[in-house]
DNA sequence: TAAGCTATCGTTAGATG
DNA sequence: CCATCTAACGATAGCTT
């Protein structure tokens, strides 16, 4: 950098861990530290291969969260497995690692399904707001607006799942073939959310 | 520090961010960077007045929490305080409603991770093509045209129960807010995100 | 309002005791 | 295994657009 231009910030000044008394800067801090929460995290399960989730509620009381492989399946190994059936064995087929390879071509799907999935929220609404609906409807779709499209994020959410579960195989797959099998799979219990119907072949 | 001694180490090296093979290494980074985000989390908890779980189980299963104000208040406010006093009991998934909430914010996040799995399965890819591997790769390469796409049948399934839920979550908030908090998770088979329609066929 | 930038601070990989 | 040290890397406070 020729540092031709010094119109920048003063870049990053030390400060005290304490309550931020001004709102915005209490909000615009909560963002960028939550995305750093939730990066650190994600990294530490990648890294380790372990298992994290984090739940959050800003200080305006919107709730976040993160999880790997997903919120429920922590909640469910930390609280007796209730979320789910507890996963006897993590079940593998060495085409696991295909589901990853696969991955590439299904995802131009899934962005296509994510249209699919944006339009038909834009239908919803609409139906939603129709006569047969009376003011529920209008309400709803008021609702709609500020809850942020629950039928797209509930597709994101599924989007991401399957990506972390294709992602968590191909990980296992690929210290078994690459070193010796020594991992007994601990954490492997991975999947409590989807316990027999996911063991489908694999 | 004035530098008398050269005998240190060669400091923080950039690294990638996938799974650390050797034993060891991943105990110590977990431990490391498990710590580091217990403090990010408490950094958080304390600037922005937010409240904030992260529950994580480290490679080996061993399970570490840590809450603002505690674990339990905040699985409660996210639980409608069943959760927490009640964490033996199955309930019908709850996060659901939760996530149709909360998830709206994180398509963004969604679509940068969509992207760092790409990045990360071209990677796996190369990996799984490299000579270490010899035949395996190829064959691995051949056998996804022949194996149909159990994740986009997958995928496919949740697109249906994801409506659903939408539509029914819809419902409820509509009538909960127009009229009285009759019925709150009656969406009956709430989570059924991988049940048995997944028959992906493999 | 949110997104982008930069300088600086905080985190942590790698080595050593 | 755990503590410490060093220095490079990554996160981010404050500002601008």
């Amino acid at each position: 950098m020729v540092a031709t231009k010094t119109t920048a910030g003063k870049g990053k000044q030390k400060i005290e861990i304490k309550p931020i008394q001004k709102e915005s800067s209490r909000q615009v801090c909560f963002s960028k530290r939550r995305a750093g929460v939730f990066k650190k995290a994600s990294e530490l399960s990648v890294l380790c291969g372990a298992e994290i989730a984090v739940l959050a509620f800003s200080p305006s009381g919107k709730p976040f969260s993160y999880g790997h492989p997903s919120v429920s399946s922590i909640l469910g190994r930390f609280f007796g497995g209730s979320a789910g059936a507890a996963p006897a064995t993590p079940p593998r087929h060495p085409l696991a690692a295909v589901l990853v390879q696969d991955l590439g071509r299904q995802e131009k799907e899934l962005q296509e399904r994510l249209e699919a999935g944006r339009r038909r929220k834009a239908e919803l609404e609409e139906a939603l707001r129709g006569p047969q609906w009376g003011p529920v409807g209008e309400l709803l779709g008021a609702e709609v607006e500020e809850l942020g499209l629950p039928e797209l994020d509930l597709l994101h959410s599924a989007l991401e799942w399957v990506r972390a579960e294709a992602l968590s195989r191909a990980n296992q797959l690929g210290v078994e073939t690459l070193q010796a099998p020594t991992e007994k799979e601990a954490s492997g219990g991975g999947f409590a959310l989807c316990s027999a119907p996911f063991s489908c072949g694999f």
